[in-house]
DNA sequence: AGGGGCTTGTGAATTTGTTCACAAACTTAG
DNA sequence: CTAAGTTTGTGAACAAATTCACAAGCCCCT
């Protein structure tokens, strides 16, 4: 299979939001041109991102949005349920464990870890926090696929070899900085200080800009 | 002045962190090497990416880690202190405002605000949540340069229009949706759900493939 | 002072991603 | 059943981003 483009993954998440929100709304057909004007893309750019996993609509018509939400929950790896662990049960680990979004989605926070003994058998959700020991045992019996880092950045990269080691091989990071995994793993890291970097940039490069 | 791409502005903030790093080492000089390893890409790439702006290396030696750190921290807009309000002063916002590590590059967190009459008056590392209606009337003194969201999806376009009604110019949203603004207002959008969908692509992908 | 050894800065080549444009295929109306 | 009206799916054209490759510049050594 021809290798598909991260930004077309983060698009297809996009559409995939909007027919879940208007197939609640009762809405059966869609088009190529309505997901561009939701999606903040164009109607090529929809037909295109589809055609690299076949061909879901109906010419003249459209889609219908039952199933092509279907198609887009199993190309994005959405038809079964994740187990997810969240590894450091600090501020954001905290956030995270206690939002609600993520198993609407399918993701499942099934455990939590963390090094600190104040923060053991502390509950989030239902879910125990467990000592950061048995991460690797636990991981090495399956019990999830997909692990939430959010330790302080100079543990992460520790804590990451003990991951891939036990055999994981999905990593979402929110440490700031650069971490490295073996190419079977796949690693993203979501760095919110080089978001804002990102804005303080616009700022300052469109207040020197001569021209818009 | 030339469009910079928003993969090049990312890569900035790499090298910026990384520059930071071993500065904070005593390290004195750098190479384009150094920084492409680090950073996850090429040396051609580092060197291009910073010839948009100038020219900061000696050739045959490299980069002065300290004169090359300022350099980007004025590309960036880090040469200043920015002030910045979190708008929805709920799990995810109360865990971004006792952040520490965004003081450190110079995001201050200056105010919070909610609708919900309980949350008013709570103290996040010094600052107190404020009643939103207070929102408006705060941007437009100029309190702030910069907002995050973290309000339900189903608030967050309408927080959006506030901000920028009141004349905000950059927004950070942490709401799983797809949001509006002029073309003078830079918003990005942080979606967690998305970041566990490319995962599950991944993951999907990659046992589905018959050759690697 | 000259030569060897590095590393930058940058056009040119290549690769990757987006947009165009239109035939093909379907619906609906008559 | 045919014609008019839509909207898809997709090669081809285009644009953007990355990588290549090498001259230019600098340091250091003799
Ligand atoms: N809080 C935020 O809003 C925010 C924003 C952006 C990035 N981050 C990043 O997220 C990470 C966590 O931040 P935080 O604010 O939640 O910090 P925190 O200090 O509140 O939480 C970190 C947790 O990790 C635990 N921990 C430390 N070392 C560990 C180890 N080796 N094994 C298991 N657990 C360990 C600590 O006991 C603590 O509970 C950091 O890398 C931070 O830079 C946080
Ligand atoms: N918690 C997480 O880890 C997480 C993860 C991903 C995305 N998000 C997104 O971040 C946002 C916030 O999530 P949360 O978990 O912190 O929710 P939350 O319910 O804990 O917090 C939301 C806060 O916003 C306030 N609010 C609601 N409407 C408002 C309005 N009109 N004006 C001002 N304040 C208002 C609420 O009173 C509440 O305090 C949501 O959009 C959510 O989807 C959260």
């Amino acid at each position: 299979m021809k290798r598909i483009a991260e930004s077309t993954v983060r698009r297809l998440s996009i559409y995939l939001s909007f027919l879940e929100e208007i197939g609640a709304r009762g809405v059966l057909t869609t088009s190529s041109d309505d997901l561009a004007r939701l999606g903040g893309t164009t109607s090529a750019q929809v037909r295109k991102d589809l055609s690299f996993f076949g061909s879901f609509g109906k010419r003249g018509l459209g889609y219908s949005v039952p199933e092509l939400s279907a198609h887009l929950r199993e190309i994005l790896g959405l038809g079964r349920k994740w187990n997810v662990c969240i590894v450091g049960a600090g501020k954001i680990g905290g956030a995270l464990a206690r939002y609600a979004g993520f198993a609407e989605r399918g993701f499942n926070i099934t455990g939590m870890y963390d090094s600190d003994p104040h923060k053991l058998g502390k509950m989030y959700s239902g879910v125990a926090v467990q000592d950061i020991v048995h991460l690797e045992r636990d991981i090495k019996s399956g019990k999830y696929q997909i692990a939430i880092l959010t330790v302080p950045p100079e543990n992460a990269q520790n804590i990451v070899d003990i991951l891939v080691g036990a055999g994981i091989k999905a990593i979402l990071s929110f440490a700031p900085l650069q971490l490295t995994t073996p190419p079977d793993v796949t690693l993203r890291t979501v760095n919110m200080a080089m978001e804002l970097e990102g804005l303080t940039f616009a700022l300052t490069k469109r207040s020197s800009d001569q021209q818009y």
